[in-house]
DNA sequence: AAAGCAATCAACCGCACGCAA
DNA sequence: TTTGCGTGCGGTTGATTGCTT
């Protein structure tokens, strides 16, 4: 009884991926689209596991992900957006539609919850002097209840995010522009992807052989690989975009990458970040003062 | 230069959910 | 209604890298 496992454990290679690996992924999924996760190992001969590749796409090769350090827009929207939402990285991830749930985890888990944490201590400090330090606010206005107060007015928080976000999408779903996520597997591009790959190729060759250990057939193939990837991805009926991603009002421009539009909240999040950042100096303790709950009240009510 | 330690992040694991039969 | 499958999600692990002593 009991579900079987998602593959065969034996046989099932495990660990980082290679960038030939990549191309067969790449490759496949530009042939077939994204999805039928199942048949990719077995189609492809990738000797690994269909989750593995699923998330190997989603994480890693897919179009449009954005790598390298966050912003300090999208360092303050995911913090407020954690606190609205929770440990919640999919729905949080929504928002920032070049980042994926995996980075924003890793993010929140290695700089932020320090931070937080930092900034706690100094919350917990500025009450003891008495003074109203603009970092109490936040943690007051959760810490202050009792937990099932708490969890009510999460529970409401998670309700307002909810409705917030349907609306955002019935608004974006009226505009002509479809975010490239939502689109059927065949309006999908792959430039992105080869610039992913290209990318990772680069940083691969670049690291000595001291510093990343491969197999000897790795080696001898390096220099060859990223033609390879630029003739396994760009080489085919699908015409590769320049890119994928919209301009429009409200959109930004990134390395010469046109950003999908605002949503209506992430819109309301930034100007709002914004405004925080602009009201003075100090700004970690500004960014704890984000007056969550209640703005989500008066705005979704 | 080398060893030890900490930080980072890609990848894995297991559970939950939705859907079709 | 039940069952099985495919997929999504969040927590955790472990290899690698960078820093300190």
């Amino acid at each position: 009884m009991g579900r079987p496992p998602c593959c065969e454990k034996e046989g099932v290679k495990k660990g980082p991926w290679t960038p030939e690996e990549d191309i067969v992924l790449v490759s496949y999924i530009q042939e077939h689209g994204p999805g039928n996760w199942r048949a990719v190992p077995t189609n492809t001969g990738l000797m690994r596991c269909s989750k593995s590749c699923r998330l190997r796409w989603t994480n890693y090769l897919r179009p449009g992900i954005k790598r390298g350090n966050f912003t300090d827009q999208e360092e303050k929207l995911i913090i407020h957006l954690q606190a609205l939402l929770g440990n919640r990285w999919a729905a949080i991830a929504t928002y920032l539609p070049e980042r994926t749930d995996n980075d924003i985890k890793n993010y929140w888990n290695t700089h932020l919850k320090k931070k937080l944490k930092k900034l706690q201590c100094t919350a917990a400090d500025f009450t003891q002097d008495g003074s109203t330090g603009t970092a109490t606010s936040f943690f007051n206005d959760h810490h202050s209840l009792s937990k099932g107060q708490w969890e009510r007015r999460l529970q409401t928080d998670i309700q307002n995010a909810k409705q917030a976000l349907s609306e955002a999408l019935s608004l974006e779903n009226r505009k002509p522009e479809v975010p490239p996520f939502s689109r059927p597997p065949n309006a999908y591009t792959y430039a992105s992807s080869t610039e992913n790959i290209s990318r990772l190729l680069e940083s691969w060759m670049k690291s000595t052989p001291k510093s990343r250990s491969r197999t000897s057939s790795e080696s001898t193939t390096e220099s060859k690989t990223t033609a390879t990837v630029e003739k396994a991805v760009m080489g085919s009926d699908h015409a590769p975009l320049a890119s994928f991603r919209f301009d429009s009002n409200g959109s930004r421009e990134m390395a010469g990458t046109a950003v999908a539009p605002l949503s209506f909240i992430e819109t309301w999040l930034l100007e709002d970040l914004g405004n925080v950042e602009n009201a003075g100096e100090g700004e970690e303790d500004d960014l704890a003062d984000l007056p969550l709950s209640d703005v989500a009240h008066e705005l979704f009510e």
